[in-house]
DNA sequence: CAGATAATTCTGTAAATTCAGAAATTGATA
DNA sequence: TATCAATTTCTGAATTTACAGAATTATCTG
């Protein structure tokens, strides 16, 4: 493959598998998805085994994976019955979706459990009332954190963009602060 | 340990190092910090190893990596030569100094290795257009979502639970929006 | 300063994760 | 419906990571 000959297309790959390995996502997977990212065209397994040097049952996986994460999609190639896949080329898009997945797998079954306990400890007279105190609050913030989370997410990407490129400036707008920096 | 007989706590506590093991922690350093956050009063490294039956050397290891992210600190009980060990109680502090900690670990070094890349390829004609555009992208994305953190880290957390609190209704507030929901 | 206790670092082992190859399945074509 | 390519699933091996215990270092007390 071609693109992988180059020095610094390597070097993308590499660390963004490093990086994957951080946060929760195998290493194949990351590596998988780097090289859809920097390909301009779809790509079968097969040229992904060889160009990555993984084993075929592996990129299977990551594909796999990363669909579920909707951030790689099948595409059908005219003349060539093998699947092939690109990733999603807008990275805000991008980020979305791994943090809305991340949620559903991980922070919203964290918040079940918490209100199970929350509920229980409150009306558990013998509990320590600093207990039941820190594992209220810690489901309010989380709630609190995923109620925010799902109402900015319906805010079209414009917005959402508009918002961050004001950074810190968004304080100015808000009601009953002293227009300055 | 008295905290550690209650079912919920335990359950609290190991629901958190499994969090930890999805999210780059491993499940020790996740577990301590359940415990210490739920513990009213400093607890000491014994009674940890106590508590949650590891060895005596991951409690040490746990509670270093816990004060790096400063989420959990050294304090001194009176009367007793044993170093006791306190985690940050508010949730809001905790998640920025984790954040935080992140950032400088892996996004910051991850921006400095795309930064390198996008120079190298920008001047590079040999380079495929397409693998320059996706560098040079990724760089920007990251670049921005990093300064606007910087900004917002530095805002009042008052300002920071009042934003949150609007949720999707900061849009109103941006100029140029007809207020509406 | 000697003795004791606490804390950290080092090292071998256990556990968990990742991954390659084999086997099984799917599905397209003739 | 038989055949062949493509793909996925399963399983054992290899690598990596987490951890317990031993050894070392630091700190406190009398």
């Amino acid at each position: 493959m071609t693109l992988l000959d180059h020095p610094d297309a390597k070097a993308f790959i590499l660390h963004w598998g490093e990086m994957g390995t951080h946060w929760g996502v195998n290493r194949s997977v990351a590596q998988v998805h780097a090289l859809l990212y920097l390909s301009e065209k779809p790509v079968d397994a097969e040229a992904i085994v060889e160009a990555l040097g993984l084993a075929r049952s592996n990129v299977s996986t990551a594909l796999k994976e990363l669909q579920t994460y909707a951030i790689v999609r099948r595409v059908h190639v005219e003349g060539d019955r093998r699947d092939h896949f690109v990733a999603e080329g807008d990275l805000w898009e991008m980020l979305m979706r791994i943090v809305a997945e991340r949620k559903r797998r991980e922070i919203d079954p964290t918040i079940a459990l918490l209100a199970e306990l929350a509920d229980r400890l409150r009306s558990d007279d013998t509990a320590p009332a600093h207990l039941r105190d820190r594992v209220v609050r810690m489901h309010e913030f989380l709630s609190t954190l995923g109620g925010w989370y799902e109402q900015v997410r319906t805010l079209p990407k414009s917005t959402l963009v508009t918002l961050m490129k004001l950074g810190s400036k968004v304080a100015r707008f808000l009601p009953g602060s002293k227009a300055k920096d």
